[in-house]
DNA sequence: CCATCCGGAGAACGCTCGTTCTCCACTTCG
DNA sequence: CGAAGTGGAGAACGAGCGTTCTCCGGATGG
């Protein structure tokens, strides 16, 4: 098995046992068995545990944003695309193993004892803020309803995580409706 | 030491510990030597260490309500009552130690391999949304606000527990003030 | 004063898990 | 064909921790 293929399993299977039962209640060993690569494979590739989250977090943020981008740019018209934030948190919201907010929960589990954890957690979130004051400034809305938005996605992800509902999401979008006015 | 004495202090360490560092990150040793009482004695109020993880958040939700009513209560007009919702959230976000929502992270950490825990999770959620949807009809506000409030609320915890900063509930205060209208 | 009970200190047990090591089948190159 | 290297399977090691057990000092009641 190549290097590269063997390590795009093992952070498939990663990512799959990490945000379907948290990062702490799956071994390396648990990866090992859902990915077929051997634990000193896994080991060459990533010298511990906690470089396998950090490239679990870090490979799904960039497919995170990704994919939020290109649901986002299927629209042409500025307002339109605010809202668009909104309709992509409802898909996401009701795909199947959905579990809410792989960030939120990491922070939940291991900000408090991983640093680096952490700070991936705050550059994802500061990420998906600058995208959101992004669209804000291209549809001519003041800066601050960025803030505004931020929050309601924000409370959106929690809310769908611990309800497994995906309402939040239009509840977000409906006030984000009334505040863009 | 008096057998509720015991408990208190025990549920004292523990809350301190499991809010402070996690709960999986914090031993039944580690509470014993900041509560001064001996495993035996913990071990028999608390037969296990998810009960004490339990009684930590059933105990944590009664005080967290209770100081949020007072807060709200120390205004007469509805309409305020419902923006002192954001007061005390930034005075909860300015507090020493404050590590975000207790409840949140306790989802993030344990929500999927514990049941009981994930359920008292909702539980709670569930209660300060109908303590919010309380004021919102006090107020002769659209139930309907209701929804954009909490997500408000928990997009103010979510981010200002990530960021360390009060900043989110000053955000989410005048998002609620531009929706009350 | 002695027997009994209670509770504390902390050793011990058993299990999990991150990490490393051993052994071996297989390939590859001279 | 043989020597050396590669990688896989899984045993082994060591630490951490939830839980239980042992031992002992002191209080209590006859």
């Amino acid at each position: 098995m190549d290097t590269t293929v063997a390590r795009e399993r093992a952070l498939d299977a990663a990512e799959q046992l990490f945000y379907g039962r948290g990062v702490q209640s799956v071994g390396m060993d648990d990866v090992r068995g859902a990915s077929g690569v051997s634990l000193k494979r896994l080991y060459q590739l990533f010298p511990a545990k906690e470089q396998l989250v950090e490239a679990y977090l870090e490979r799904r943020d960039e497919r995170w944003r990704g994919r939020l981008a290109r649901s986002v740019e299927r629209h042409e018209d500025p307002r339109r695309r605010v809202l668009a934030v909104f309709d992509r948190l409802e898909e996401w919201f009701g795909e199947d193993g959905f579990r809410g907010c792989a960030w939120i929960n990491a922070y939940g589990e291991l900000g408090a004892t991983s640093e680096r954890v952490a700070h991936q957690v705050r550059a994802h979130k500061q990420a998906f803020r600058d995208y959101l004051a992004g669209l804000v400034a291209d549809a001519g809305l003041p800066a601050t309803l960025t803030g505004s938005l931020f929050l309601l996605a924000e409370g959106a992800m929690v809310t769908a995580g611990v309800t497994g509902s995906t309402e939040p999401a239009a509840e977000a979008r409906e006030a984000a409706r009334t505040l863009i006015g």
